[in-house]
RNA sequence: UGGGGUGUAGCUCAAUUGGCAGAGCAUCGCACUGUUAAUGCGACGGUUGGUGGUUCGAGUCCACCCGCCCCAGCCA
């Protein structure tokens, strides 16, 4: 009888008789000799194939192997120093199950990102990608299981919507007789109406911005996670930030140390990620901006060289509080103690990975919020059911969005947002 | 959309002042009983992104176009 393992499984064998299937990432052979480099998916096995020890027929099919074929291998595990992972295979029975051609595009070497991302489907089975889906996967749950144990409702927010959110671009599609629908930019508004259903909820799911934003901080569609939250105010929605986002780096560091090292982080940086996450009034901000040579005035929005500069003297992520109004949306509410600005942070990623994070307390007085809807030149009606939310008992609340794409990059220290998902999707980028 | 850079073999890159189109890797062949991105020897591999121009001669200089990368803006 046939028994199959994985690779991670393997150490449990030892010394038995096992089937091993899966794609070969290296061959090397000494004449009679040779060694099989297999992957499937959970880890990396060297198998060996001594001439005399098989039958004819799996020496000649071990010369006919190529990269990438998938292959099944039978024989004893055993542990042996010389093998990565400090277990091998000794093959008795060697078989094919997909044969590859000889022009697998992708080589153990380096790449440069555009044709790596032509490649993305055979991109997505190199170690380091592996690695930093196994880390997006931890984040992705360790986040549910942080709501979760916080008594949170996860909200299934609609990806079709009439044009409500962000300023920013919107992709549209036809929609039978209503005519245009939108792609969601953000699930936020329907957070707020859900949170004052549930108490305390949060999304999980794709958004979609039509930017030409051409940067490595950039897609078109990303993931973000936007907790809503009756009752709290701009310091409460900090603390959830800060706790949220030391929980994450904490889970990481615990169960993910060997992908950390094989995207090659330097885990002590992570390591300093502890709550309280410093705290700066935009106010505050520019004046440290402008002693550091800046030319930013107060009133401006901060650019990225700016959030740079003030992260610069941190080892943990900051928060910016509290910006002028022109510099923000319509829904975020006036600060009593300034009227001039309004109840938000962004919270700044340390080592120059930039906001992952952006979050307000919301405005809940229905007349300053309908001031300022009409200021930005909205369309009143559309927003006619979140209004409502203001007129029939309204709450003070607030949230945030989590750029689940930035923070997984920021975790794993990649320089590149786009390999921290699947599939891509950018200005120039629909396929694979 | 603006600024900067770049485009040469399947991949990563060289090519001096404008003067014969190169290397490593991959692939193929041969050798090798413990390799770790194996090694050694050999072979195959090119419309130098495109169009036009200058020149005896253009990968190299000029104009336009296209692709890509980085930065900025927008944001998460």
């Amino acid at each position: 009888m046939t028994t199959y393992a994985r690779i991670n499984e393997l150490s449990a064998h030892a010394g038995a008789t096992v089937t091993v299937r899966g794609w070969v990432t290296h061959l090397r052979s000494s004449g009679k000799v040779a060694f099989i480099v297999l992957r499937d998916g959970t880890g990396i096995l060297q198998t060996v194939l001594v001439k005399n020890a098989v039958t004819p027929e799996a020496w000649t099919l071990f010369g006919e192997l190529t990269q990438e074929a998938c292959i099944a291998v039978t024989g004893e595990v055993r542990a042996d120093a010389r093998a990565p992972g400090g277990y091998e295979l000794g093959i008795a029975e060697l078989s094919l199950i997909g044969a590859s051609p000889l022009d697998y595009p992708i080589q153990p070497k380096e790449h440069g990102i555009d044709f790596l991302l032509d490649n993305r489907h055979f991109w997505l089975r190199t170690p380091r990608q592996v690695a930093i889906f196994r880390i997006r996967n931890e984040i992705e749950q360790a986040i549910h299981d942080f709501f979760y144990e916080r008594g949170f409702l996860r909200v299934d927010t609609p990806i079709l919507t009439a044009a409500i959110g962000e300023r920013s671009g919107l992709f549209s599609t036809e929609y039978f007789e209503e005519g245009n629908a939108y792609l969601a930019q953000t699930g936020q508004l329907y957070g707020e109406a859900a949170a004052a259903a549930f108490g305390k909820i949060y999304t999980f799911g794709p958004t979609f911005r039509a930017e030409k934003s051409k940067t490595r901080r950039h897609l078109t569609e990303f993931w973000m996670i936007e907790p809503e939250v009756a009752f709290n105010d701009s310091e409460d929605n900090m603390k959830l930030q800060e706790d949220l986002l030391a929980y994450l780096v904490q889970r990481v560091l615990e169960r993910r140390q060997a992908e950390l090292k094989e995207c090659e982080r330097d885990v002590t940086k992570l390591e300093n990620i502890k709550t309280p996450f410093p705290r700066i009034n935009y106010t505050d901000a520019v004046a440290t901006l402008q002693q550091k040579g800046s030319k930013v005035v107060w009133g401006d929005d901060l650019g990225a060289e700016d959030e740079a500069l003030l992260v610069e003297d941190y080892d943990r992520p900051i928060f910016i509080m509290n910006y002028p109004k022109e510099a923000k949306a319509f829904y975020m509410k006036e600060n009593p103690d300034d009227p001039r600005t309004v109840l938000c942070d962004d919270c700044l990623a340390p080592e120059g990975y930039g906001e992952i994070i952006g979050g307000s307390q919301r405005e809940d007085d229905l007349d300053k919020i309908l001031h300022r809807l009409r200021e930005e030149k909205l369309p009143e009606d559309a927003y006619n059911w979140y209004l409502d939310l203001r007129k029939y008992g309204t709450f003070p609340h607030a949230g945030f969005g989590l750029g689940l794409e930035r923070t997984v990059a920021w975790i794993c220290g990649s320089q590149h947002i786009r390999e921290c998902i699947a599939f891509p999707r950018m200005m120039h980028r629909l396929r694979p």
